[in-house]
DNA sequence: CAGTGGTCTAGACCACACT
DNA sequence: GTGTGGTCTAGACCACTGC
């Protein structure tokens, strides 16, 4: 039954309304959906991290006092959405980036043959790494206050020697607290890898505007293009677990010999 | 059973393998992918059309000799890709772009404030339209051989008086036969819509490579602003149900008021 | 009211991984 | 072999739609 259960230990138990007061439609949610939330608040808290194994679903299905297909119809949700893996014969994972062979979470950067992997590991270029106050629109982007500390980065990646990418990234103060330049410019692997590892925070979605742009003199010497040279302009903000904002990216993109590729459906 | 069924009827009735010969892996696929193609084909065949309803699963459950579950998870997936659309109480339809909410299929451009609908209609101006034969590079595209015959349309979009998108669109000729100015011109909806109600085309997926260009001469009189603006390129590759090109379409976007948005995850 | 999709359960068996 | 996820079934009941 999907009703009622004895509200007893750790089970879900069907919160559902039922029986005689004409109630307001109380937020009537199926089982699997409260099951799922339960699931993702054990992701959020760590109970489980990146790459660890979680219970199966016997487990998890007891856990909850629910079946077992109610767990899995839970759980094939959360691999839809990335946030678990599975695996016949061995079990569900949370998802991770670190040690992947996902080199780019979000970059849908592709050189005109061929895919990034193939042209080898990006040059990293650290040009600026400091902490400062939040200006207004980088704090509403990451969802801080006006003078918050956060922590600015400006790097260029280059592909085959030729600079692609000049980016600026914002981080909250707070939950990236003790990252530095020396950090960043020795960590080899992806930047999302390390702030899974290191912090604890796991993109999970990101948003971005694209727009196209003249190169100004800074981007232009960067990345050794003429001044008005148009350049693709990628703004991304990118959230945690909870829609919250983690992470704030302006990129600028050569597109000379590379695209952004993107799948519409 | 997922194994052996009598081989009668129109029953999929697993054509898994079973028993003694040690067979060479006979590409395996459970019942509910089998499932999943037979429906594609019907849909592909057109025997159900764009916004009619499909049998009730318990009808499609009796049909394909397996049980309402299984057929069941062959329509989950197919909702999910979006070819078909479920509406409790009243079953299950082909997906539709025309007479519907969704004005932009794949058009992913939206103003810095606001959004697309908001903007009110776009004006558009159809500049060119005309048939030919395929030049190697958009033969190749549309998956036909060079000097077939394609239509290639040019238009001009408008937001609230600013011309914003010039594109151009490429066509198979055969599957679009038929297709003149005057209709396009005449024709008030989305094109693709067009497309499904008039030629029976529907378009699955689309692909775009996306760069940043300076304006030309035709570009910036047609857009209205200076040659060597920067734009915004977009060339998309449009598909029907079995991954066959069907529209090719180089767009270029003026991003001083608009932006390109994506969501990545 | 009957018919549809939506949820939940319980049990069976298969495919895979580790030991 | 044991335990995991993956598939398939059968039946129950719920929620919504339209007659």
């Amino acid at each position: 039954m999907a009703t009622t259960l004895s509200p007893s230990t750790d089970s879900v138990a069907a919160i559902n309304e039922l029986g005689a007061g004409a109630g307001a439609t109380p937020a009537f949610s199926p089982l699997y959906q409260q099951i799922k939330v339960l699931i993702l608040q054990s992701l959020q808290t760590g109970e489980w991290k990146p790459g660890e194994l979680i219970p199966s679903e016997m487990e998890l299905a007891a856990r909850f006092r629910v079946s077992q297909g109610t767990v899995r119809k839970a759980i094939d949700e959360l691999a839809a959405e990335n946030l678990v893996m599975r695996r016949q014969g061995k079990g569900t994972f949370v998802a991770t980036h670190a040690e992947q062979h996902v080199q780019y979470r979000f970059l849908r950067l592709m050189p005109d043959s061929g895919d990034l992997a193939s042209e080898g590991p990006a040059q990293r270029q650290i040009i600026d790494c400091k902490r400062l106050r939040a200006p207004a629109d980088i704090a509403r982007a990451l969802a801080l206050r006006t003078g918050d500390a956060v922590l600015q980065l400006r790097r260029v990646l280059a592909f085959q020697g030729i600079p692609t990418i000049l980016e600026d990234v914002w981080l909250p103060g707070g939950p990236f607290k003790g990252l530095t330049a020396e950090r960043l410019a020795t960590y080899r692997g992806p930047m999302y890898a390390l702030f899974e590892t290191e912090f604890g925070v796991r993109m999970v979605r990101a948003e971005e505007k694209i727009r196209a742009l003249a190169a100004d003199a800074t981007a232009a010497e960067l990345l050794k293009v003429p001044v008005g040279e148009p350049l693709l302009s990628v703004e991304r903000t990118a959230y945690t677990y909870n829609d919250l904002p983690m992470e704030l990216r302006r990129g600028l993109y050569r597109t000379d010999i590379h695209h952004y590729k993107n799948e519409l459906s």
